[in-house]
DNA sequence: GCCAACGTTGGC
DNA sequence: GCCAACGTTGGC
């Protein structure tokens, strides 16, 4: 089993709104950066674990945890001419972005928040902080994931 | 709202 | 293939 991490806006989707959804599941669309998608495509299974990260908010950081339930299939959003992010190069033939669907699994009782992660000198490797990160969909090394839940625990 | 960092686009 | 211009991300 392997380890991610997914940023979302919370405003736009939160950790609250995707319990609040049928079977607390919802599908991962909108990704429209390569490297995100081949991590979809190619390296997310079932039975994967996520964390689910408030990005461009009052207080960024991981919020609670997720699963994969759905691997790898086309993000139909990019054929939708009203969608945020319709891209009109992407041929229903040969999709070009493709999403998972997670479901939720539970919510921290307090926010880990970047500024928290980022003073844990035990995990200063970690993708998410490392200088100009941008990417939505990033994986999460499994002593880096332990050394988070025990975060939550002292907070 | 600002702006640094980064990815993508397109002219050449 | 280079690289300037542009758009987006996301912390602050």
């Amino acid at each position: 089993m392997k380890y991610w991490l997914m940023k979302s806006e919370p405003e736009e989707f939160s950790i609250d709104d995707l319990k609040k959804r049928p079977k607390k599941t919802e599908h991962w669309d909108g990704v429209r950066n390569y490297q995100a998608r081949n991590f979809m495509r190619d390296d997310m299974k079932l039975g994967d674990r996520v964390f689910f990260y408030h990005s461009n908010c009052d207080e960024p950081g991981i919020v609670g945890i997720a699963e994969v339930v759905r691997e790898g299939y086309p993000d139909f959003t990019a054929w939708d001419p009203n969608d945020k992010h319709y891209d009109p190069k992407t041929d229903p033939e040969n999709p070009r972005w493709m999403m998972v669907d997670i479901r939720f699994v539970r919510k921290f009782a307090n926010t880990i928040s970047l500024k928290a992660l980022k003073a844990n000198p035990a995990i200063k490797d970690m993708r998410l902080i490392q200088r100009g990160n941008r990417l939505s969909v990033m994986p999460v090394e499994k002593k880096e994931w332990q050394e988070i839940l025990k975060m939550e625990k002292s907070t």
